[in-house]
DNA sequence: ATCGATGATTGCCG
DNA sequence: CGGCAATCATCGAT
């Protein structure tokens, strides 16, 4: 009969200890101990914090031996490192996959083909040879472009190789230091090495990726280097003043037969690359060739627009070779009121703006050899000028002026089988020929 | 933003 | 292969 009630008593005191059927001492009792143990606890470990700050280093690492050395040390800590290789086995399991992004392979492509990446010297010029080529079509030796390019395209390369072989070194750094770190807390903890690796492919991982900004970063410099410098019609320029003033005077004082030979189209190209940096020494002259195209075609296609122009060029040349007879080899004195006299003789109606230019025109190395020629091309565009002035009114009429001169009317120069030997000993004034190709 | 001018390219022809 | 015709794509002025 006594039992139950302490088997009862015991139930409850361990179930509710608040109970009101509880006596008084045990209530209080137990409590108080309980609260004065806790504060004592956090007592001692913030005691224990503060002597551990307030120990030296060798303190320290004399505890952590000691924890070391400790008999129960080896046992629990295999215990760990099972416990731990299985999770961290299962952890690896989950994201073992490690696809080698699609993404950074474009990128490291493109660098390598744009001589980026690759091999030093040679290796970068010739992709870059390469690749100009490619683009190019005819990606001949324009070296004054190319250098320039390469230049720029070399700084790149430079760039992205010191800065990639500072990350480069950062990685390696911080690798081997979370490396020792590992090791040497593994004493302590259970660190597998298979934990430490993946460690480092996290760390390999998050220094790709910053590699990759920098490669893409280096991609884009240099797409917009390659669209500046080598896509030529993606980014077209205009010729300069001068060079259109060489090309368009050859044009309406051989209007006849616009179709400069390749030693005059030569002739144009160096006289033009003077002044053009542009398209330089294509062994084609492509850029003379597709000036002509385009001029004749649009000179063909619409004449009355270009009538003007073409008084203006005619005239000009008229008054350069006069010059340039008259004076003998000393056509480009600056400055002639006489050209403007002559050139408002004929009825100009473009202002003095065309006189611009005459003497740098003829004055650079046309002048000894050409005089004679420009006399000849003088009688051609004089003719044309008085054939015009006289009777220029507009459009429609200087239309049906210049079609006799060598444009069919289904288009097209006749194919002008009438060198100027042939037909001008016979024609008088009407020599329309200027084969004065120097 | 738009539009004409213009250099370059493409496709075709002989 | 050179020229023509059509077309593209950019420049430069408005």
């Amino acid at each position: 009969m006594d039992e139950q009630p302490r088997l009862m008593h015991s139930h409850t005191g361990v179930g509710m200890a608040g109970h009101p059927g509880l006596p008084q001492h045990m209530q209080e009792g137990t409590g108080g101990t309980d609260g004065d143990g806790r504060k004592q606890d956090i007592g001692d470990i913030l005691q224990q914090i503060m002597t551990i700050t307030d120990q030296s280093l060798d303190e320290a690492q004399a505890r952590k031996h000691a924890l070391n050395c400790h008999r129960m040390k080896p046992a629990l800590f295999n215990v760990l490192c099972e416990i731990k290789e299985k999770t961290v086995l299962s952890i690896r399991g989950a994201q073992e996959e490690e696809p080698p992004d699609p993404q950074l392979m474009r990128l490291d492509n493109m660098l390598l083909a744009e001589g980026v990446s690759g091999p030093e010297k040679g290796g970068g010029s010739a992709a870059a040879a390469a690749a100009a080529a490619a683009s190019g079509g005819a990606g001949a030796d324009n070296s004054a472009e190319h250098s320039d390019y390469r230049a720029k395209l070399s700084q790149i390369r430079q760039i992205y190789h010191t800065e990639l072989e500072k990350y480069e070194q950062a990685c390696n750094e911080f690798t081997t230091h979370v490396m020792n770190l590992l090791r040497e807390q593994s004493r302590t903890r259970p660190i597998s090495p298979k934990e430490i690796e993946r460690m480092v492919s996290i760390i390999h991982r998050k220094f790709s990726s910053i590699q990759m900004q920098l490669k893409q970063s280096t991609c884009e410099a240099v797409m917009i280097l390659r669209s500046r410098f080598l896509d030529a019609r993606r980014k077209r320029r205009n010729f300069n003043k001068q060079a259109t003033e060489i090309l368009n005077e050859y044009f309406y004082s051989h209007l006849s037969n616009p179709y400069p030979s390749e030693e005059a189209k030569e002739e144009l190209a160096k006289k033009c690359a003077i002044t053009v940096a542009q398209t330089t020494k294509d062994p084609k002259y492509k850029y003379v060739s597709n000036w002509f195209g385009n001029k004749r075609i649009r000179y063909k296609k619409n004449i009355g627009k270009f009538q003007e122009e073409a008084n203006m060029y005619a005239a000009r040349t008229a008054v350069n070779a006069a010059n340039a007879s008259s004076h003998g080899s000393q056509a480009n004195s600056p400055s002639t009121p006489n050209s403007a006299g002559s050139a408002g003789s004929f009825n100009m109606s473009n202002s003095g703006d065309l006189f611009m230019s005459v003497q740098s025109l003829n004055g650079d190395s046309y002048q000894g050899a050409q005089v004679g020629a420009n006399v000849q091309s003088q009688v051609d565009t004089l003719r044309h000028v008085i054939s015009q002035t006289g009777g220029y009114s507009e459009g429609l009429t200087a239309n049906q002026m210049y079609s006799p001169q060598g444009i069919n009317a289904n288009g097209g120069w006749q194919d002008a089988p009438t060198p100027s030997s042939v037909t001008s000993p016979t024609e008088g004034p009407g020599s329309v020929h200027s084969d004065t190709s120097n």
